[in-house]
DNA sequence: TTTTTAATGAGAATGAGTCTCAATAAGGAA
DNA sequence: TTCCTTATTGAGACTCATTCTCATTAAAAA
């Protein structure tokens, strides 16, 4: 857990810098980001650390998570389903997804060809690209061999 | 309005054809769609029709949208901001949107290369491409030059 | 310790979209 | 035209993720 500690030190001087306190709930939320590497939904998180006898609210994990997107330590996405996914964002760099519209599973790509055809459109439009949202959906090679039941994964 | 007329036909049939009945609400929801070239919400669309004083409800407006996203006559989008959009299929091909994150103003591209690559990423992951979401998100030229308020265009 | 004030938690509020069900109106039959 | 069957509509209740409120709690500076 060598990196996630130095992850751990980094938020709480972030804290400090922004003079924010360090409190029990923030650390068990971001400990609960850094040790997974999945798309966690806050409802997720939430139930994870109740399981775990961490005393903290929904509110908080909403706050936190918002704290942890403005400091950099996690991307929030939005798969369309109406709930919004967290990532650790310190070890991973910028990625989108392809997702099973069965079973939800989700694969992460990234083509440099694609980032740089959105660069010369916005420009080609006259817009500052800021950001965008790609992902592409489908069916996994699993749900489509019928090996698959269909789950909440994702029903956009 | 020779096109339009034609589409008001054509969905005349569709509903015949799938036992449906033509009603004054539905026939007003889809020339309100027809004869923009917006990208629509709901509400908006309800609103209009009620300014031209057609009795119809929210609930008939999202029911109808739906009916026409059905039969193809209408492309449903999500761009994130918690409200979708409708717009005119039948006339336009598939495209993409580019957002202004301060003025909301939507422009539309294709771009041939990314929808190849989006195939081959898809095929390369196991996956059957069935849909995919993209947009870029950005502040374009008006706005970027201070010509703009900032409006609930979009919060994304 | 004491003090100051940021953070938390419980639950109310929000808001887009969906659902229910009694009332209404297509449209086929006569 | 009128009647009859049944799809459709509308008002408002409901859903559900997320946000907000505010009294209570607890960092951390003094
Ligand atoms: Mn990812
Ligand atoms: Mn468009
Ligand atoms: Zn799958
Ligand atoms: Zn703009």
């Amino acid at each position: 857990m060598k990196i996630a500690d130095e992850h751990i030190t980094l938020f709480k001087s972030a804290l400090k810098q922004a003079s924010l306190r360090i409190t029990s709930q923030r650390m068990a939320i971001l400990e609960e980001i850094l040790h997974s590497d999945q798309h966690r939904e806050c409802d997720d998180i939430y139930s994870s650390l109740r399981a775990k006898h961490v005393s903290v609210s929904r509110a908080t994990v909403y706050r936190t998570l918002d704290l942890l997107e403005q400091v950099g330590f996690v991307r929030k996405m939005d798969i369309g389903d109406g709930r919004f996914r967290y990532e650790n964002k310190l070890k991973q760099p910028h990625h989108d997804h392809i997702i099973c519209l069965q079973c939800g599973k989700i694969v992460e790509f990234i083509d440099p060809h694609i980032e740089q055809r959105q660069a010369t459109i916005s420009k080609d439009h006259g817009f500052e690209l800021l950001r965008h949202n790609h992902q592409l959906f489908g069916l996994c090679e699993r749900c489509r061999d019928g090996e698959t039941v269909p789950s909440k994964g994702t029903d956009a």
